[in-house]
DNA sequence: TGTGAGACTAATGTATACATTGTGGCCGGT
DNA sequence: ACCGGCCACAATGTATACATTAGTCTCACA
């Protein structure tokens, strides 16, 4: 969120309720939302539950009905593909236009801050996941202002704000964590390419990685859906998907 | 837009007012919109006000305010440029996925119409811009759609939908016909070329080839950048980077 | 049995009054 | 002259009452 809402509004509070029930697949998709009985539910007028959910219909987490009204947005399992290819898509793009364009040294700098981190934690006794998501999150964050590119960065946000598009997505699977780890040292090797090849001005080598690199998340997902939609429960990451009928 | 909307609420018709505005650059980027005002102008309440300014921001056009408010979203040419650069990057993956997922042959038999309507449109004794515009805005249509991928759709949707990024970019340009025309039958080859490659499966081709015909756009903001600033004012694609201070 | 029309109810659109917050200007003190 | 605090006004948040529209169900007719 690029910009700080006035903190405790009805409608903030309201927008915040939503949409961890619509991330968390407490909201199956298709879900008509009517504002009467919202308002009725979290104890306040129908305005600031209109402004709540049209806030959720700009995130895409909602569309509008032709009535006026809003009904939860749908995933399917194409779609939940089609949105991690399209964050690979993206990212790839900021990795190559970073090439492009060059970055400075304070970028590069950051970076190389930034890969220490991520092998601190590998050298660490106990795998700490939280700082690995962390450092992680900041390499993403970094690699989209690389690109200079401020509309790039903006659609980048919006993509990555849902779940499984998050460049931290599975990361938060309970179940899978010694398998992930092993994943996660390939997934630094491609953090350092990238890396080196935004330095190195090789754009169409830093785009290719950076495309790749997002294509973990495509293959969590289809682990996933190879085993019982029971375990596909369990994973916040695809909460949303879970919900829909 | 996907979802009919009630026909002639308050609401609507400010969004449309507000947003032919934005769009036409009479309303500079950077400009505060405060409801009051708005309201008394239009002639109607504060509440459709907000909900129109509400659905500006879900098209973009109006960024939020850290107090609620709105103002103008600013585009400077690096962003216009950016935009461009996305569309093809979007309409070059609409074009991979077509190629790599195979497209039917109603989709093949509907391009071949399209290309053949466009090609008559250089037959004819006088150039007809707005037909290329209509059958041009067919086939981008058409691409988008044989990605067979909602998610990209819509994103494609979404940043077309700004003048300077649509397709028909630049088309309406009263002043540059003549030399307009010239490159619109290398457009059209590009138009074959993309339909050759996703009907031979080609997806690296396809997806090279319409990142390259999109940057069409890019060239004409280009030469207006390299003329006066009183050319430019007279091209509604750019219309919204004229507003800007 | 199927279709169309009408009635009723619920959902959304709207206006307005009041509450709360934010911003700018002015005044006083250092 | 500059900074901080206070006050007033404007902007936004909210609730509520009323208006309008959409959707569903039932009945009648072909």
């Amino acid at each position: 969120m690029a910009t700080e809402e006035r903190s405790s509004t009805h409608a903030q509070r309201a927008l915040i309720t939503l949409r961890q029930r619509i991330l968390g697949g407490n909201l199956p998709g298709g879900t008509r939302l009517f504002e009467v009985a919202l308002a009725e539910e979290l104890g306040i007028s129908r305005t600031p539950v209109r402004a709540a959910l049209s806030r959720l219909a700009e995130e895409a987490l909602l569309d509008r009905t032709s009535g006026g009204g809003f009904v939860v947005r749908s995933f399917a399992v194409a779609d939940v593909v089609d949105t991690i290819e399209l964050r690979g898509v993206l990212e790839g793009t900021a990795a190559r236009l970073a090439a492009e364009r060059g970055v400075t040294e304070a970028m590069l700098a950051e970076a190389a801050t930034i890969l220490r981190g991520i092998d601190g934690v590998f050298l660490a006794d106990a795998f700490d996941m939280e700082a690995y998501s962390r450092w992680n999150s900041q390499f993403h964050s970094l690699l989209a202002r690389m690109s200079q590119s401020p509309v790039l960065m903006r659609e980048i946000d919006r993509i990555t704000a849902l779940p499984f598009a998050s460049p931290s997505a599975f990361l938060d699977d309970p179940s899978r964590q010694a398998d992930l780890v092993k994943t996660l040292a390939t997934a630094q090797e491609q953090h350092r390419a990238i890396i080196d090849a935004i330095r190195n001005r090789e754009g169409y080598r830093a785009e290719s990685l950076a495309r790749e690199h997002a294509r973990a998340a495509r293959r969590n997902v289809e682990f996933l859906l190879s085993h019982e939609p029971a375990l596909r429960e369990g994973v916040p990451s695809l909460a949303i998907l879970a919900a829909t009928d």
